[in-house]
DNA sequence: GTCTATATTTGGATAGAC
DNA sequence: GTCTATCCAAATATAGAC
């Protein structure tokens, strides 16, 4: 898994190829079959991985501790992160560029207890209309997908965040009450 | 230009070979060579017509007449339906998943110019902090992909945009205005 | 479990005749 | 301008020996 990631990184998600892959771990092409059924096999290994990787970073949301604004920024801070740190992870977990390739169900599971993690992070802040959950994955996305195409490796994009997520939760939120205050100018 | 298009709809923008297309168009494939230096040459045909076609959408902004909200707001909703409708075109020109493909410096001009006009419109009303144009274009491109990636053909995050663009313009005009009255509960 | 050998397909690109 | 012929490289995948 690891050669299949560095491979990844190197070629582009597209360019992983068995002859590389055996190479790089020592064996022929032909003798990965004996662990994986085919390529796209590989790639549902590398969607599993990528979303436990996720799943390791986010926040656990311990029930009955309610969550404050500034650890649902801290929260979504880390899923851009995530996101920004490999824009090849990024590319097969969260965008639908690969041809031909579907995460099989065991491993799409992952993915769905990632989104069920945000969305009662969100929950415990009040927001539960799906339309605000929708509107924040586009805010969060949108700055990590800017990033990823027109600045990679800057921060261009990735400074931003803190002010988008404020102007986020005082348009859903509307209560009046401050931003918080470490981020005010 | 209209078989690479379809091509590419069909068979994915990476799954575009060039023995397709010249049986698309009644050739053999290296007779494609009369016409394009090499496959690149064609995706960066398709990037300047896809631009070419943008800016075709685009209001010009006409000098010296002020844009209000309201224009600004149907000028990005024709940029985001511009995206969607075409996620082929939407991946070629935005996103930066062609490996080994860049734009000749003659098609970016056309990119170029595209960024001017959006820029321009901003500016009419108001908007000129760079940062504040970052988080208009990662709003909207949050919008388009997410729409993209996980709603293809539905219509579930574009119809956030009149939302999210009065939270926008809320956060970044903070003039105390009511945001357009059309789009108003 | 890994190998050799091989099938099979497909791709981009060039040379040169007509 | 388009063709035939061809090259070369690379890919996924299978069969069967060791």
């Amino acid at each position: 898994m690891a050669a299949a990631w560095d491979l990844a990184h190197e070629e582009g998600l597209a360019g992983l190829s068995l002859r590389a892959l055996g190479d790089r771990v020592g064996m022929r092409a032909q003798s990965l079959y004996g662990y994986f059924a085919s390529k796209n096999d590989i790639y549902d290994a590398m969607f599993a991985d990528g979303y436990r990787a996720l799943l390791a970073v986010l926040d656990p949301v311990r029930g009955g501790e309610a969550i404050d604004r500034a650890r649902f920024k801290a929260e979504t801070r880390r899923f851009v992160e995530f996101c920004v740190a490999d824009p090849v992870r990024y590319q097969l977990l969260f965008q639908r560029t690969l041809p031909g390739f579907e995460p099989s169900p065991a491993s799409y599971a992952f993915a769905l207890e990632a989104i069920e993690r945000l969305t009662r992070a969100a929950a415990e802040l009040g927001i539960t209309d799906p339309a605000h959950l929708d509107l924040h994955t586009a805010l969060v996305t949108g700055l990590t997908s800017q990033q990823l195409s027109n600045d990679p490796g800057g921060d261009r994009w990735l400074r931003l965040l803190d002010d988008a997520v404020d102007m986020f939760l005082a348009h859903v939120l509307r209560d009046g009450s401050d931003p918080d205050p470490r981020s005010a100018p």
